[in-house]
Formats: C-alpha cells, sequence, structure tokens
DNA sequence: AAGGGTTTCAAACAACTGTTTGAGACATGA
DNA sequence: TCATGTCTCAAACAGTTGTTTGAAACCCTT
C-alpha cells in the first residue's frame, strides 16, 4: 500500500517541524507542543515515535548527516582514486568537505537548508548530549579528511593545520548562517535562496577558504615572550 | 567606604556567576536559581537589581561589549592619525578588530575568556531581542571598520567584501570557543590558557584571516558559465 | 467478522520556569 | 534615637516544561 519510505506519516511530519523551529528558536527554546501543533499531532506522539525531546534531536540529525557525511566519503574516494599515488589536491579536498555542505544548504524546498543552518549553530551547542553525538557522528570523516589533508599539505605543520580546519569550519558556518547574521554585517539582507546566489556564496567561501588555508604561516610564536605589537605605527 | 566602583557587591557577584554559567549552558538553559546559587544571592535579587532575565543579559552583554568596541574604536582613530590621508593597511584593520577580542579572550581571570566565548555562540543565537540588541550595540564599530576596509581595499567589490567580513567574524567566533570545540577536529584539547597558546591562536588566526580577506577574487559568478567574464583585478 | 498489533488522543502528572509579594534586616543621616 | 531609603529573604504565584497514562480509533490479516 503505502510506500516502503513512508514508514509513519506522523513521524516524519513531526521530524520536519522540528528542524524549521529548532532552527528558528534554537533546541531548548523549541517545545513538544510547538513541534507537534504545526506537525498537526499530539503531543503524546514525539514520546511514541523518538521515546524522547533528545531522542527527537538525535534522530533529526542522524537523517540528514549521515548522508551528508556519505556524500562527502564518496566524493573523497573518488578523488583519491584519480589522484592514485598522487596526493589530491588541496582545493579539490576543501571543494568535497565544504562544497557538499553548501550545496545541501542551497536545497530550500527539501529542507536542506534549513538543517545545515541548524547545524551550524549546533557546532558550538553546549548542551553535553549533542556535543558527544555530533563528536562520534563526524569521527570518521573527519579522520579520512584530516588524512588527506596531512597529505596533501606536508609543508605545513599538523597541528596548524587542524587550526585553520577549525578556523574554516567557522567561516562556513557563518556562511550558511547566511542573511540573517549578515544583516548585523550588511545592511541589505542578501537574497540567498536564488541559484545564482547560491553559486556567488559557493564561489566566495571557495575563494576566502583556499586563501585561509594557503595563508604564509605565521611566525613561529613560541620563541618570543611578549605578545605580538604593532609593527608600524 | 566601598569603591565607587562596587556598586552592589550582589550584583556584580550575579554578573559574573551568569557569565559564567550563560556560557557554560547557554542563555536559554540558564535558569535563574543556578546564577543565583552560584552567586550566594536570593532569587529576588536578579529582578530587583536588573529588573528581569532580558535585562540581566543585555546588562551583561553591555559591560564588557561596550568596552570592548571602545578599545577597537580606539585603536583605528590611531592607525587613521598615523596613517594620515593615505587608507590604513588592510593588515592593522583586521589586527584591530580582531586583535582586541582575541586578547580579550585571553583573558582567563577577569572572565574576558568566558565573556569572548559566550558572545561568539550568541552571535547566531535565534532569540530575537538579542539580534536587535547586538546589531545595536556593534552598529557604530561596523559603521568605522567598513568604512576603513573600503577605503584600504578599493579593488574589493564591496559585497565581496561583506561576504569576506562575515567569513573573518566566523572563523574568530570558532577560534575563541577554542579548546572545547576543537576536539571535534583534533582530538587533543589544547591548552589556550597558557600565555604562549594564546599568541600562537593570535598570529595563526590572523594570518588566517589576512590569507581569506587577500584571496584572489572569484570569478564573477553573477554571470553565468557561459561567459567566463574577466575581472578588472 | 473477529482478532491483534499499531497509532492517536485528551487528560493528567510532577517538576520547573521567571516573576511577585510583603515582611524583615541593614545602613545612613538628622 | 528615630526615620528613611536600600537591600535581602522565604514563600508563593501563575504558567510552562517533558513525560506518562489508559482508553479509543485505526489498519491489516485471518
Amino acid at each position: 500500500m503505502a510506500d516502503i519510505t513512508e514508514i509513519s506519516d506522523t513521524r516524519s511530519r513531526i521530524l520536519d517541524a522540528a528542524e524549521r523551529l529548532f532552527m528558528e528558536h534554537g533546541l531548548e527554546a523549541t517545545t513538544l507542543r510547538m513541534i507537534t501543533a504545526e506537525a498537526q499531532a499530539n503531543i503524546a506522539a514525539v514520546n511514541y515515535h523518538f521515546g524522547s525531546k533528545e531522542a527527537l534531536i538525535e534522530e533529526l540529525f542522524r537523517r540528514r548527516l549521515t548522508w551528508l557525511n556519505e556524500q562527502r566519503l564518496a566524493e573523497l574516494d573518488r578523488l583519491e582514486k584519480a589522484a592514485g599515488d598522487e596526493p589530491v589536491k588541496p582545493r579539490l579536498i576543501v571543494e568535497a568537505f565544504f562544497g557538499v555542505a553548501i550545496r545541501m544548504a542551497a536545497d530550500t524546498e527539501g529542507g536542506g537548508r534549513n538543517f545545515m543552518r541548524l547545524l551550524s549553530r549546533t557546532y558550538t551547542e553546549p548542551a553535553a548530549f549533542v556535543k558527544n553525538f555530533l563528536a562520534e557522528e563526524y569521527a570518521e570523516v573527519l579522520a579520512r579528511f584530516k588524512a588527506a589533508f596531512f597529505k596533501a599539505l606536508p609543508d605545513v605543520p599538523k597541528e596548524e593545520f587542524l587550526w585553520r580546519f577549525h578556523f574554516m569550519l567557522g567561516a562556513m558556518s557563518y556562511a550558511v548562517s547566511g542573511a540573517d547574521a549578515i544583516k548585523v554585517v550588511g545592511e541589505d539582507k542578501l537574497d540567498l535562496d536564488s541559484d545564482r546566489e547560491t553559486d556567488a556564496l559557493y564561489a566566495r567561501l571557495m575563494s576566502f577558504l583556499i586563501g585561509g588555508l594557503r595563508a604564509p604561516l605565521p611566525e613561529t610564536p613560541a620563541k618570543q615572550a611578549k605578545k605580538p605589537q604593532k609593527k608600524a605605527a
């Protein structure tokens, strides 16, 4: 009768509604009553289908995150196979990791955009169970990409690269939070929804990330004891 | 008797406790009872001294943010005076804006570090009153720095720069959230508390930011891929 | 038609939220 | 000493939170 994908209509309506509301109000500020109201379901449905609010959150992240990271790994596989024994070019690794995310953030109808913005904010979420869940969910893909980067950038100290990777994640996080947050910087709301703007954002972020990744290494700061002062007045 | 600065002991104890707890658990998840318990004050003290939880939050951000932005403006004044009619070099503007923040984040004893990490997370906070408050609080300093950047980077389209500024904020945000978040990327917890590590972080972030800011402009994506129209670099 | 497993529902649960109250403690100046 | 304004306190407030309950409705196979 029903599609196999459509296990439970209520279940996915709850997930969709929760995704939208979590991104709009945050995890804590979104109540189960708000979610079930928007999903046109009973309050008890959440605990029936998922067990608890925490479990709902984890399931919500899982269904998108596994797909996202599978895409990333597949892309990396492709690149490594094509490169043979040679290291993959850093730019291509960056595009594999961040490009998939940006492309997902471009999907406005399917909710991918909502999710990416939610995920970006959640990265710095203080709740312990979220932290642990994300760390576990990311473990494999991060290990693979780190290894690829190490191989591609033998001249960059590993610790230095880890920080730069961290910075890149921050830049991407703000990139996908996009139009809402940028009004703090620019007065005009930018239209992220159109395809053209998405392509522009992709190009902009990539330029910025590669520029940062390939920037000259800082002077080794272990030597100097005092804070770096202005060089010229 | 008491210092003039020490208007009310309870008042500042509450602010300090709130700052620490907000950063540890987030704005929503931190309750007034948690705050007053840590501050060894009565629950009613918050509403007596501040009026409401929202007012407490605003006051908490105000007391540090005004100082932070005053420092930034003073630094920019100094740079512009020294440069005369010439535009200030981009690197110096970046250091003025982000350097102050990183230095504040290095202050572990005075709570500056806690605050900067809290501020970084709050940037993408969905709560409307926080958004409006931050936008207002940042308006002047952002206008001044944007103008300085525009003058210093006449060849970079304004919209392009605004995005790069946005990306830079994201990188800094993740930089100061630091050791807790980086464990997602690197397995080793980095020691951000020592002076040496702070200097290293400063140098690392600056290299990355300048690298991203001065990266080659992306090929103009406004036109479709049909015509790879060359930009006037 | 009957049965059994799955899903929905209104209602209630205890615990917790920010806020208010009114009485009391405290300090200061006349 | 008394009066006055500032501050603290235990207690209660009304409202909301996530979760549970037990009965009803539904669906599908027998």
